[in-house]
Formats: C-alpha cells, sequence, structure tokens
DNA sequence: GCCACCACTGGTGTATACATATGATGCGCC
DNA sequence: GGCGCATCATATGTATACACCAGTGGTGGC
C-alpha cells in the first residue's frame, strides 16, 4: 500500500467520526478506481486496521464485503489483494453491462422526471469541460455519475443495483487495460445524444446508444493476445 | 427457529468435520429455500453459533455473505432476520433474471458439450418422473439443476453468476408467492423444449423458450394487489 | 555444491471479553 | 386507567488473545 494513499485517507478521517466497515468498503473502492491501490496490491487486514484506526474485526468484515463485489479477491490463510481481472473477465463484464444497462435504458426512456434529466446534462456539460480541460479525474466523476443516476432512477431497482456493480467492475477494467498513451476514454457526444433519447422516450434508440458506448469504450482498451505482460507487471509491481 | 431444523442441521454437522462460514451459508440458504426458515425469521448470531458448534466470528462473516446475496436482511444494532421481498421486488426480480438467463440462453445454444446436454436430459426426464410421483422437493431440486447447468457451463462467466444469484432469489420468491393450494409449479414440457434448442444450436428459440418459462412461472404466482396481506403475515407470523 | 529439513516471521482463523444499542416490562405518577 | 420513564434482558459492535497456516531463509547432511 502507498503512504501517499495512507495519508490522504487519514486526512480524511481526521474530520470526521467513527470509522464503520462502509467506511472502509467506500474507500478502497476510490482507491481501486483511482490506480492509487494498483491490481495485486497486499491488504493486510492489521496495517489496513492501522491506517483507519479500527480493529480487524471491521476491516475483516469490510473486506468480506469487498470480495463479494469482485474488487478483492481473499483467499484462505492468504493476504487480500486488489483483484487483477485477466482479459476474458473483462469482454464477459462488458458484455454483461451492455445487457444489462442497455435494457435498463430502454426501460428508462420517457421516465425519468425533468430534475434527472437536468442533473444528468449537468454531468454532461462538465465531462465535456473537464475533457477540454484535461481534467481526466473529474471528468471521469462526472461520467460514473451519470451512468449512475441511469442505475438509481431506473424502474427496476434489481437491475438497477446490477448496474451499480456492474459499473465498479468495468471501471476497474477500464483503468487496468486503458491503451497507454491514451489520455482519456472520452466519447465525444455519446452521453448528450443518450440524453435526448432518453428524454424523448425513445427505447430504443437509448438502448443502441448504451451499446454503441459500451462498445466504443472497450475498443478503447488493449486487451491484445498479450495480456500476460499486464498480468505479470500488475503482480510483480506490487511494492514497486 | 425451527427446533426441527436445528436437530437435523446437527445430524448433518456430526457426520462431518468443523465448519466454515461457507457451510453455514449452504445451510441457510438450503434451508430458507425449502421453507424451513420462512421469511422475517429470527436468526441471532449467538444462536446460530451454538446451532452450528462455531463462535460468533464465523456466523458474522456468514451472515454478511447471506446479506450481499439477498438472503438475509441485516441492519445496524438488530437481529439478522431472513429477508421477505415484496411483490415489487418479485417481479423486477423475474424480469432479471428473465433479460440474464434469455441472453445467456442464446450465447450457450450450440455450445454445450454433449456431456452436459445428456445431463440436462437426464434431470429433465428425472423431474417429470419427480412430479408424476408428487415428490415436489426432488422435482425442485432437478429443476434448479438444470438452470445451475446452463448458469454453470455458459461461456459468460459474469453472466453467470449473476444467474446463479438470481436463480436463488426467484426460487425464494417463489416459494414466498406460490399460489395456495397449488401443488406444484411444473411446466410440463418446458425443460425439454428448451433442451432441443439447446441441442440443435437454435439461439433465438433458446431465448424465447427462457422467457416463456419464466413468464409461465410468474404467472403461476399470487402476485395481487393485495400484496399487504402476504406482507403482514410473514411479520407478525414469525414465531407461529 | 546441492538438496532436504527446520525454525522463524508475518498473517489469517477463531474464540472470547467488554462496551453499547435496542426493545420489553413494569412501576409510579398524573 | 393510561401514559411516561426507569430498568433489565437480549443481541450486536468492537477489540484482543491465542492457535494455526504459509512462505522464507538459513543450516546441516550427503
Amino acid at each position: 500500500m502507498s503512504n501517499a494513499w495512507q495519508q490522504e485517507v487519514l486526512a480524511e478521517i481526521k474530520a470526521g467520526g467513527r470509522i464503520s466497515d462502509g467506511d472502509i468498503v467506500r474507500q478502497v473502492r476510490r482507491a481501486v478506481l483511482a490506480q492509487r491501490l494498483p491490481p495485486g496490491t497486499r491488504l493486510p487486514e492489521v496495517t489496513l486496521g492501522e491506517v483507519f484506526g479500527v480493529s480487524r474485526s471491521v476491516v475483516r468484515k469490510a473486506l468480506t464485503r469487498l470480495a463479494s463485489e469482485y474488487v478483492v479477491d481473499q483467499r484462505p490463510n492468504q493476504v487480500a489483494r486488489v483483484r487483477s481481472p485477466d482479459v476474458d473477465e473483462t469482454r464477459q463484464t462488458f458484455a454483461a453491462r451492455r445487457l444489462v444497462e442497455g435494457e435498463l435504458a430502454a426501460l428508462t426512456a420517457g421516465t425519468l422526471p425533468s430534475t434527472v434529466l437536468l442533473q444528468i446534462e449537468d454531468r454532461a456539460d462538465r465531462e465535456r469541460q473537464a475533457f477540454l480541460a484535461n481534467d481526466e479525474p473529474s471528468r471521469i466523476e462526472h461520467s460514473l455519475a451519470i451512468h449512475h443516476l441511469l442505475a438509481e432512477h431506473s424502474p427496476n431497482r434489481v437491475l438497477g443495483t446490477m448496474l451499480t456493480d456492474l459499473i465498479l467492475r468495468t471501471s476497474i477494467v477500464i483503468a487496468l487495460y486503458k491503451r497507454q498513451g491514451l489520455g482519456s476514454c472520452y466519447l465525444e457526444g455519446d452521453h448528450h445524444r443518450l440524453l435526448e433519447h432518453l428524454r424523448s422516450g425513445d427505447a430504443t434508440a437509448s438502448r443502441n446508444d448504451i451499446e454503441h458506448h459500451l462498445d466504443s469504450l472497450m475498443g478503447l482498451l488493449d486487451l491484445g493476445p498479450r495480456d500476460s505482460r499486464i498480468d505479470l507487471k500488475s503482480i510483480l509491481g506490487g511494492e514497486g
């Protein structure tokens, strides 16, 4: 685990009160998404406990939950590690999200209240601005927010929750397999186009927008057959 | 918790060796599916620990995992209870499974090795026999096995795992909302028809088979607007 | 010089003790 | 007689101690 991350976490902790397992789950999720905790990173229970100022009991519960959402790999008698999905799983995760989010977009089209539509529009605008300003972290934040809004406000809560999980998993593999040298995964116009179809209630077009969006996104990844290179790097490079 | 169940569990425990959290998860899942643990049943950590002969540590991990697969309701400072999905969630769960299992059937059609096809055929035959013999428990067992085979042998492991979860959740609500007086939820011919389409590699027909099968299944449930009756009964009737 | 073995270190698995929250009960006051 | 409050029983939240397991490095025999 990186010391920079430890310090950042500590800063946030001092501000608030007591830490619960949910807090740890959120923090680790965020750190993994931002690649502050790269795949393969060891997450010993005692160390995490010291970082967050709690005992192993709380950490264990957090790790169990993280394992159940496929962020962390937990094996008997072994240190928990940040998971490193392989190329196959990456493709399958995208296929799953394509199916679920496409259906959700179709179901949701024409049902969103104007307040939510405005939120999406705002996020899409800000995403473009962040892209133009080369501010990739906030660009990602706004992009994720759009998809989360879709998940949260869909009429089917079961599928919505599944999409929330899949957004997390795809975000992790995007960070993992993004083509090196590619500054951003921004797809100009995709989100604004989806927004208009959601607004007008065109279910088929909304589904197509999502499917095309995700296909393009996966196309930006480096999923060549030489995946072993990445895997090795992530395993061997755990400590720097 | 019923004493009959405790005794049954104890019997199985004496046979084997030590109990892990995974064992508890499996046992509770099975008991919930078989309605030996009806919705709303309290599951105190110490009691479970005594039943399984382990301490609260192990039970807590098991409960956390059961909560993450929506079998159990775990709230802060409150006793864990067997979850009782309402009518809305039931419909949404069926819709989700319809989507996922339909896609999986289409993806899997024509790809299954003959050994798996024979397993499915065997299960379908035995399911019919069990139905004719009025042996509902083993009929359910064989029916579930067919869908689990589809989930396990699908080319997309991510969707496969999602289907496994959804099979569990739909089974729970089927047990919950089955029309009273209805002996069985057997749908004559559905599984044999699906098998033939999987074998011949007809993706579209396989998807239709699944969707039709699940629609029929949901049609056998009692999801009328007077759901409050059921909900009240399950909450108030926890102890008999 | 090489291989097998053993002790050691770091870490998880499990049980348990103590702190705390919640719901029920019963008493007293209004 | 009914309402409110103190009190207690029950169960969870958290920390910690001890046992066990896995990987590692060194050492001795061959």
